[in-house]
DNA sequence: AGCACGCCGACT
DNA sequence: GTCGGCGTGCTC
């Protein structure tokens, strides 16, 4: 007698007892059980239920099974045999179970969403007289959100000092209600008006067009690389439209959702409703609709962030990655994914295309392009009639000795007044939000800090508290050192509100727009912030990274880095490439259609090779002498990194469990993996080596990465696991992090 | 991680 | 004699 056996993965599962349990299929389900089929399952001792994913049937002699359990009941197939498949490739590359891998598939209830949308609270009354029986602490919420309209709940509580119950006694006596927050809408929903315009491409264009026309259907990967303005989109557009007409399915990720209005509107004006959108921001009905439009066929195009890799198309053809090189795509969640390494499998296993665009590529990714990893195609005019800016970089130490104490130099200042005396608009970038970020006693030297974290605390002008930017620990101002006492307590460092405050009162007449993470969770959203300065009801947009990527406005003259440094002098092997692609990126916001702009960049070490290579956007130039940089020191593509971060309440225990994941290492480095070749380095602390009370310690292995490495290391984690003194520490282990120094 | 099983001390 | 403390080991 035969009898059909079915390989589950279990929901709820520990890494360290998570391997293949096999099931009986009973007759009863036979013909309903199907790979990806979500499954009921008695699982322990007590044999409880827990829900299941069927991985793998087989049949087997009726003798062979007659320990195994039964399956108790089957619900309908959830997913494509492919996804099946890349879960449990996936699982064997990041340290977690096959489900941790499946949820991230699975767009319905058991979706990824777990308390990550923003609740969100607005006031239901409209004057201060109709709050009469408000106790104390109700007050002071209402105050602020008079003050700002709305604000997300936490926030408010934090802000405040209240608890939740605050809110919801407000929000019973109807004074205020929860939403979920808007991150997007489709402004094009219901226009049915379609720009069907056929793309008019330039010779060079086209050229890079058709080198990746003829790579559809090769499984294969390729970088189109361009600088700036040179029109990537048309040609990716381009592409997309060949491989819907051969009825195919798209996927285009984007860095960030919020930082694509424009991307996005392109898309849903070119394919209206065959478009989907999946970012993490949906709710999850919005979620769900999207899922099931993608599902049944009738959205073509998937537009998204890191996690619509996953989409569910079942006829995939093409892969898009816009800005190929943020750190966007990689998750810092488990399953700890690259999507560009999805992407891959995806391409292989359909035999689609993916496309990855930038013009400022990863070194990783360039170098793969030059050694035929990848297929590179280049274009290197900018579109139209459109000019790279002119720059200026400004010493400031210069502007030091020259007694300008302010953080805008005489030239920038120069610039900006011309550029409002013309009508046009200047955006400039400063590294730090917040008024000042270090506060430290002039009497002993004390720095601030946060209790929680080993971070130093930023000061707020609009609360007037100091925040930590970690935890976000807030505590009132008062002038006294905390270790000794004096009122000697000195500000420094230049936070966007500070530079905001400094502009206005050097420029009264400007209208200045600030945008970071303060101004956008609470106020207004990204969107409408944007929109408002496109409309130019603003003569200068101030803020962090959010203002350079991506954005395109046409009456952009002027582009000033505030501070060039503050980046640069992280000490990590990939600081330069991300330096050179904020500068670049920012400089590139300059005069994108026929005006010619100008962009500033203040440094106090103007001799900076990558400040150099990125005000002449030479690209090129920088790969050179960054491909070299890391020829030598063995970093990245030259070998990889494996990092393992302990974190735990105790930091004892936390140093004690990275020791013995370490001495595992060498003794199985020794012995039974005694082949791989490998570094380790550390364990020590990390280098903010304390958030949010929370203790964190590091260890770096650099080797190859390879099946057998990681072999060893799930051996390393099971072992360190089993051990109940470290039982309340957590390892997470990556592959080449981005912040390893 | 749960959860059952079991081996030992205290108790109506 | 039985109840329940938590230490130990397994999860198809």
């Amino acid at each position: 007698m035969k009898a059909v056996v079915a390989t589950v993965a279990v929901d709820n599962t520990f890494f360290s007892f998570d391997t293949d349990y096999s099931y009986i299929v009973p007759n009863s389900i036979l013909e309903n059980a199907q790979i990806g089929s979500k499954v009921s399952v008695p699982f322990g001792r007590g044999d409880k239920t827990r829900d299941g994913i069927i991985i793998e049937l087989v049949e087997t002699d009726l003798e062979k099974s007659n320990n195994l359990k039964k399956i108790k009941s089957i619900d309908e197939k959830l997913l494509d045999d492919e996804l099946v498949k890349l879960a449990v490739w996936l699982k064997e590359r990041c340290f977690c179970t096959t489900y941790d891998c499946l949820k991230q598939m699975l767009p319905r209830k058991y979706g990824v969403l777990k308390g990550k949308s923003e609740r969100m609270v607005r006031l239901l009354v409209d004057d201060e007289s109709e709050l009469s029986q408000v106790t104390k602490k109700q007050k002071i919420v209402c105050d602020l959100l008079f003050d700002i309209g709305t604000a997300g709940a936490n926030e408010i509580c934090e802000f405040c000092s209240v608890g939740i119950s605050v809110l919801k006694n407000l929000e019973n006596n109807g004074i205020i209600e929860f939403y979920s927050k808007e991150i997007y809408r489709n402004p094009y929903e219901n226009k049915e008006v379609l720009d069907n315009s056929e793309i008019l491409l330039s010779e060079e264009q086209q050229k890079a067009y058709l080198t990746n026309k003829n790579m559809l259907g090769s499984g294969k990967s390729g970088l189109l690389f361009g600088v700036t303005g040179s029109g990537k989109t048309q040609i990716y557009l381009k592409l997309i439209d060949d491989v819907i007409e051969n009825g195919k399915d798209v996927i285009v990720l984007v860095p960030e959702i919020a930082l694509t209005p424009q991307t996005l509107s392109i898309f849903h004006r070119r394919y209206g409703d065959k478009v989907a959108v999946i970012h993490s921001g949906l709710s999850l009905g919005e979620r769900n609709d999207e899922y099931k439009r993608i599902d049944r066929g009738l959205a073509k195009i998937v537009v998204g962030t890191r996690s619509a890799i996953f989409a569910p198309v079942h006829n995939l053809g093409l892969i898009v990655m816009d800005e190929e090189q943020e750190q966007t795509y990689k998750s810092e969640r488990t399953p700890r994914y690259n999507a560009k390494d999805i992407a891959k499998f995806r391409a292989r296993y359909n035999k689609a295309y993916f496309l990855m665009s930038s013009a400022t590529p990863s070194i990783e990714t360039y170098s793969n392009a030059l050694n035929g990893k990848y297929v590179l195609s280049t274009v290197t005019q900018r579109y139209g009639n459109a000019v790279l800016p002119n720059v200026i970089t400004v010493d400031m130490k210069n502007e030091m000795k020259n007694g300008n104490k302010s953080p805008i130099s005489s030239i920038l200042l120069q610039h900006l007044t011309e550029t409002i005396d013309n009508g046009k608009q200047a955006i400039l970038l400063i590294n730090r939000r917040g008024y000042n970020t270090f506060i430290a006693c002039n009497e002993c030297g004390h720095v601030i800090t946060c209790p929680n974290c080993s971070i130093s605390l930023t000061y707020h002008s609009y609360n007037n508290r100091l925040v930590c930017h970690y935890c976000g620990y807030t505590k009132k101002l008062d002038n006294i050192c905390p270790e000794c006492g004096s009122d000697a307590v000195r500000y420094s460092g230049f936070g966007t509100q500070r530079i905001e405050e400094e502009l206005q009162a050097l420029l009264p007449d400007a209208k200045i727009l600030r945008m970071d993470a303060d101004t956008t969770t609470a106020k207004f959203s990204h969107e409408k912030l944007l929109e408002q300065f496109g409309n130019k009801e603003y003569n200068i947009l101030i803020g962090t990274q959010m203002v350079a990527k991506g954005l395109d406005f046409e009456d952009v003259t002027l582009v000033g880095v505030v501070n060039a440094d503050n980046s640069l002098y992280d000490q990590n092997y990939t600081a330069s490439e991300r330096s050179f692609d904020l500068i670049t990126q920012v400089v590139g916001r300059a005069g994108r259609r026929d005006n010619s702009g100008t962009a500033i960049i203040q440094t106090v070490n103007p001799q900076n090779e990558t400040i150099d290579f990125a005000s002449h956007q030479d690209y090129i130039g920088f790969y050179n002498n960054e491909i070299m940089i890391r020829k030598l020191m063995i970093y990245p593509p030259f070998c990889d990194i494996y990092s393992a971060t302990f974190t735990g309440e105790n930091e004892n225990t936390v140093a004690l469990c990275s020791k013995a994941f370490f001495d595992r290492l060498v003794e199985y480095n020794s012995d039974e993996y005694k082949d791989i070749k490998l570094v380790v380095l550390g364990p020590t602390q990390a280098k903010i080596s304390k958030i949010n009370n929370t203790y964190r310690y590091r260890l770096a292995i650099k080797c190859k990465n390879s099946q057998r490495i990681r072999q060893m290391i799930t051996k390393i984690l099971k072992d360190v696991n089993k051990d109940k003194v470290y039982s309340k520490v957590s390892i997470s282990i990556s592959l080449n992090p981005p912040d390893i120094s």
